[in-house]
DNA sequence: TCTGGGGTCCTAGGACCC
DNA sequence: TCTGGGGTCCTAGGACCC
């Protein structure tokens, strides 16, 4: 049996563990630059609040049910899930980290246990511990304890957030009630074209035909298919260092200036190598794209990117950084109006094994040098040493109006308790 | 005049997840 | 005025190899 461990609302509920005060209020948490909803209470859903609504349009709403908005605090909700997912890690040997909110538990050799209790004992847990409420689905497969979990956060009363699919009757009774958009892997496109031929449930989805699904939806959804059907088909996925790495944002307005672009570049092609020296990898090729807001048709667009292969394998800030600026003066075009920037980094292989080139390579004096500074940045704070051509001043700052202390994780934000 | 068979690698685009 | 960020996998088709 699997368990599908997820975490209610997951940022709204971070938030309101610090602040009691909210239980039971609506709360929502913004995206970056405090543009999206990412996140609402059970109380803000009812309310109306759409998932993903632009915060602006709904300032109204907001004031009228008296609402409490939270900038994205990701330090918080990181060090939160780690908490969780260290509790859960407790009550099985083999745990897949699937997200943020979300952790599948292999349970083999659990015939003996009483399962329901089990999931009991988990969510009581991690509770007490954390604040963060939570719901089990267990069943025979990853995609049926997907299916029981949303059953579990459906009926939290009915089923004390903790639901078992051990049954063919319960499995048949599950995929008849869930719809066949809200399947685990069908999205948008596919649910259209289901739906197109009268298939609307996750029941209807399983009594098609191997060969149709295999052509319109390739073996992924194949899979899906069999998992469903009570058939072992997706196991648990051991973590795998990271294929591709992003640092992208959108700007709080409008850049023209290829400086100004320059700047938020290098920043980002700084972040990219940090993250690719804490998975010890380097990387071959970069991408960088630039784009004006694609929202606003009243304004000229453009939107390009670029890829490089560089000529050896890296992760220094200070290469990364010219590769990426050099790439973006041959995008870069004046006149207009540029909201969102990005590099990622891919193809990459292990920062030890270096094809050594005759003429070019990277200047192993890097290698100390990056040491050095992230050795710096660790203890004295993220980005204490920067390169020149970084935002000095901090002149750059994302709209984050209503951020919340980082409780957990910053020992002068630590919450304080009035006796 | 006739024009095989079997591969690999790469890329762009599409679909999905949180 | 203001609309997020970060990932994965699969397939088809083209280029190229022998």
């Amino acid at each position: 049996m699997f368990a599908l461990v997820d975490c209610n609302n997951f940022y709204a509920s971070c938030e309101r563990v610090f602040r009691p005060d909210l239980i039971g209020k609506p709360i929502v948490v913004l995206s970056n630059n405090d543009g999206c909803v990412i996140a609402r209470s059970n109380e803000a859903k009812t309310i109306g609040v759409p998932m993903g609504a632009p915060a602006f349009k709904h300032e109204g709403l907001f004031k009228e049910h008296n609402i409490q908005v939270f900038s994205a605090n990701f330090a918080l909700y990181g060090d939160m899930s780690q908490r969780v997912m260290s509790i859960l890690g407790e009550y099985s040997p083999e745990m897949e980290i699937y997200s943020i909110d979300e952790a599948f538990l292999k349970l083999e050799g659990f015939e003996k246990f009483n399962l329901q209790e089990y999931g009991q004992q988990i969510q009581c847990k991690v509770v007490k511990w954390t604040g963060i409420p939570i719901s089990v689905g267990i069943a025979p497969t990853k995609a049926l304890a997907k299916v029981a979990n949303r059953i579990a956060k459906k009926f939290p009363d009915k089923t004390n957030s903790v639901y078992l699919i051990d049954t063919e009757e319960k499995r048949i009774k599950a995929l008849k009630w869930l719809k066949i958009e809200d399947v685990w892997g069908i999205g948008w496109q596919h649910a259209k074209r289901l739906k197109a031929i009268k298939v609307n449930s996750a029941f209807d989805f399983i009594q098609l035909n191997d060969a149709w699904v295999k052509k319109n939806m390739s073996i992924v959804g194949l899979r899906l298919k069999h998992d469903l059907q009570g058939i072992p088909t997706l196991d648990l996925e051991t973590l795998q260092p990271k294929k591709n790495i992003a640092t992208t944002r959108s700007f709080e307005k409008n850049y023209t200036e290829l400086e100004q672009l320059k700047e938020r570049i290098t920043t980002f092609a700084v972040s990219c190598a940090e993250k690719l020296r804490k998975q010890n990898s380097c990387c071959n090729t970069i991408m960088v794209f630039i784009h004006t807001n694609e929202l606003r048709e009243e304004l000229p667009q453009y939107s390009r990117n670029i890829v490089v292969k560089l000529p050896f394998p890296t992760n220094s800030n200070i290469e990364l950084a010219k590769f990426a600026n050099d790439a973006l003066e041959k995008i870069f075009k004046k006149g207009f109006y540029y909201k969102k920037a990005g590099v990622i980094v891919m193809d990459f292989s292990p920062k030890n094994i270096k094809q050594l080139k005759l003429f070019e390579n990277c200047n192993p004096k890097h290698v100390p040098l990056m040491q050095a500074i992230d050795k710096i940045n660790a203890s004295f704070g993220q980005q204490k040493i920067k390169l020149a051509s970084q935002d000095l001043k901090r002149v750059w700052k994302m709209k984050q109006e209503r951020l919340s202390p980082r409780y957990t994780t910053k020992l002068d934000e630590i919450i304080t308790i009035h006796l």
